[in-house]
DNA sequence: CGTTCAGTTGACTAAGGTCAATTCCCGTGG
DNA sequence: CCACGGGAATTGACCTTAGTCAACTGAACG
């Protein structure tokens, strides 16, 4: 699993990927745990090996709100703290029972001061996570709550199996009754 | 100018941020000119010596949508055209007339395979248009149009100062009927 | 069978869009 | 100095999208 995500960056040697795992500690989440709480500091990321994520903040009013969902085979952090050395506003909860490979932050920049493909590495997660962003605030930005609706069925649908409507919403930015209200529309 | 953007990142010695000039071209864009366009592969990267740009791509049903502005001593381009070589949806038009520093891609990939600072430098600056991007996007989840409106006044002047309010209302994501409206209750 | 939790629905309200008509501001030419 | 022409901003009347609150349905489970 872990030894495949490596691979497809093409950046490290057979040798070394066989060798990664050392790197990682293994780690397990049960269901509504957190990884990360707001206010903390995030020093760690994860590569989740099983399990469901939900990423959510708090706005000033209490709505909650969803920034992302994590799935297996996706790396876990908050990560505008884990970069910026900041308290993020994200809590990441477990939304299943979860098993992960957690790695410290001083420790890849250990590998990188060794090793620039360390560095490239960094590098191109940043900006993977960039144009993840990108297409999320274009989506955002530009449709409306259905259509948000609707391209989510079309491009995610492990998000419409998986993740409870409740979230759903959440994460469209709109409220469950909403949600509801699109539902239906759509399905005649 | 582009000097001190340099040192800001403590990665380049004096001598090599002297002679850093010589890997830019200077150039002029006219109020209403683009530096990319839609379509367009972005290849060249920019800092703004003076002139201030608009960022905004069309949707399907026309709407025109301001993605960011850019100010002197800003990067310029289309970033998610530039790290993943795909063709961008973003225009970015000059909304007064511009000077440029233009630098290519490719001379940066050249600089970084002889020295690693240059990809540190990549590196960087993803991650910080990572978390630029991320504000914007909880703003946008999070807030109503007023209290984006009121955020944008509080925390960003230059924008009420120098944009006409038809852009800063398709910034906000919302119409300039609507803008209007939030401006005059504010005024109360 | 109750209880619980997720999802749906109805009735009402509020935020924001549409379209078209002004008004405001400013430059230019008489 | 004034008149007027054009772009930017405001406003009014009306409509659509989405939020609020509370009641209801339905499956899951002890």
């Amino acid at each position: 699993m872990i030894q495949q995500f490596f691979q497809s960056f093409y950046l490290f040697s057979k040798n070394e990927i066989d060798n990664l795992l050392a790197f990682f500690k293994e780690r397990t989440i049960a269901k509504n745990d957190f990884f990360v709480k707001e206010g903390e500091n995030c020093k760690e990321i994860a590569f989740i090996q099983s399990g469901l994520f939900r990423s959510y903040y708090v706005s000033e009013e209490g709505k909650d709100n969803t920034y992302c969902f994590r799935f297996p085979n996706d790396l876990l952090a908050s990560y505008s703290s884990f970069i910026s050395n900041k308290p993020t506003v994200e809590n990441l909860q477990a939304i299943t029972e979860a098993t992960l490979l957690v790695i410290k932050k001083e420790k890849i920049q250990e590998l990188a001061s060794k090793n620039p493909n360390w560095s490239e590495f960094s590098r191109m997660i940043a900006e993977q996570e960039y144009l993840e962003l990108e297409k999320r605030f274009f989506q955002l930005q530009q449709n409306d709550a259905a259509q948000r609706y609707t391209f989510l069925i079309e491009n995610q649908p492990d998000y419409i199996q998986k993740i409870p409507l409740q979230y759903l919403a959440s994460y469209l930015g709109i409220t469950q009754r909403h949600l509801s209200r699109i539902r239906k529309e759509i399905s005649f």
